[in-house]
DNA sequence: CGTCGAATTGAAGTAATTCAAACTGTGTGG
DNA sequence: CCACACAGTTTGAATTACTTCAATTCGACG
């Protein structure tokens, strides 16, 4: 087949793409429950502050985190009835609180909207996958810190929300070995972790040829 | 925040959704390259008949397959301008090839159902991350092989079209656990391998219960 | 029946886990 | 203001699930 190129406007990336969202504002505690695995899901979500961890637990207890939600980020809009996520604040957070229906039931605009966003969001979960399936521990943490830093802007500065037990749920690794994978990288002199929830990246580039 | 419940028709399941896409059928070989990691995606593809791989690798050659897909799925369509995995025929595989902008460039409908269509994909990723961040070989090996039951709706003997590399790769796994995994489930007497490309599911209960 | 790629099996090695102890830093009460 | 408590983190030692490397064995096809 002859792949014949052809010219379309370039999508606004991810995090750009606006949905219309319109609901109240609503604050939420250190690990409060936003809601959880099973229920129906009629409310969707907008950080406003904070940040939020959406996460799917087995029934002995493990926990995979699948995303960790910063401002501006809209997360809780499922395709089914009852939600297959649970989601929780993870230090004081505030939330817009939007009805679901008034998300969905909207003109062809907002719908593109929502394809996009679930589009990116995919998108970010193959490569997640990819990291759970295929990656080291040092792989790991210099793939989610240099994401992170890119999410927020940061320069070289992090200032982390969240601790290392949800790091580890993120990454498929246990508190110790993500712990262990943090001093390794300092001692390799790539980044300088001042206190556990601030880090200073240091070697940017090699941290970025950890990931490929 | 009380949750109030509200009524909303229960959408089609994924799987059921349709998109309309309406193109040539092409005909791929064995291991044939659909597309590519990086290239221009102006194509969005269903399969007629076969399977097909979609995959990411990393520099060094470590390969994670993001989807399988059958007979029936819509695969191909992403935000981006570039194609950030790979897709391969898995053995002889005729494929609906349609233009990109006639599938996005259509009515909210249309648009509805591509949403519908990301969300199914995106929660399916989900548990798929899970499966590779959290679960055990064998539990990996189980809900795989009730994936693909269900998505076949095979009755108990499952005609596998991909190789023992193919399922490691998705499972995050080498091909000799994937083998030696079998063999473990064969002892257990929970499935029975006739020949590598044929399992028979003998205790589905108990391949249930492995994934909780 | 022989060939060749794919799959299985075996033995040794290793990255990450598990279990356990020590440390750190932050908030609290004496 | 210091000592204490405690939750979170780091470090250490032992274990293990999975990988790696290396032979076989299987099975499809000429």
């Amino acid at each position: 087949m002859a792949i014949i190129p052809e010219r379309y406007a370039p999508p606004p990336t991810a995090r750009e793409t606006e949905i219309r969202l319109v609901g109240a504002a609503r604050a939420y505690g250190r690990d409060q429950e936003v809601f959880g695995q099973g229920e129906r899901c009629d409310f969707v979500f907008k950080v406003a502050s904070g940040a939020v961890r959406t996460f799917r637990i087995l029934a002995d207890g493990r926990r995979q985190i699948s995303e960790f939600h910063l401002a501006g980020d809209i997360f809780g809009l499922e395709l089914d009835e009852h939600r297959h996520t649970a989601a929780e604040a993870i230090g004081e957070a505030v939330l817009i609180v939007a009805r679901r229906v008034s998300v969905i039931a909207e003109d062809a605009g907002n719908q593109t909207a929502l394809w996009r966003r679930a589009a990116a969001d995919l998108a970010a979960c193959r490569e997640h996958a990819l990291t759970l399936g295929r990656r080291s521990a040092a792989e790991r943490l210099a793939g989610f810190l240099l994401e992170f830093a890119e999410r927020t802007g940061a320069d070289a500065i992090l200032d982390l929300p969240m601790s290392r037990q949800d790091i580890a749920d993120y990454l498929g690794l246990t508190i110790e070995t993500v712990s262990r994978t943090f001093t390794a990288l300092q001692a390799e002199g790539l980044i300088d972790a001042r206190g556990c929830r601030r880090v200073r990246l240091i070697d940017r580039r090699s941290l970025q040829d950890l990931c490929e």
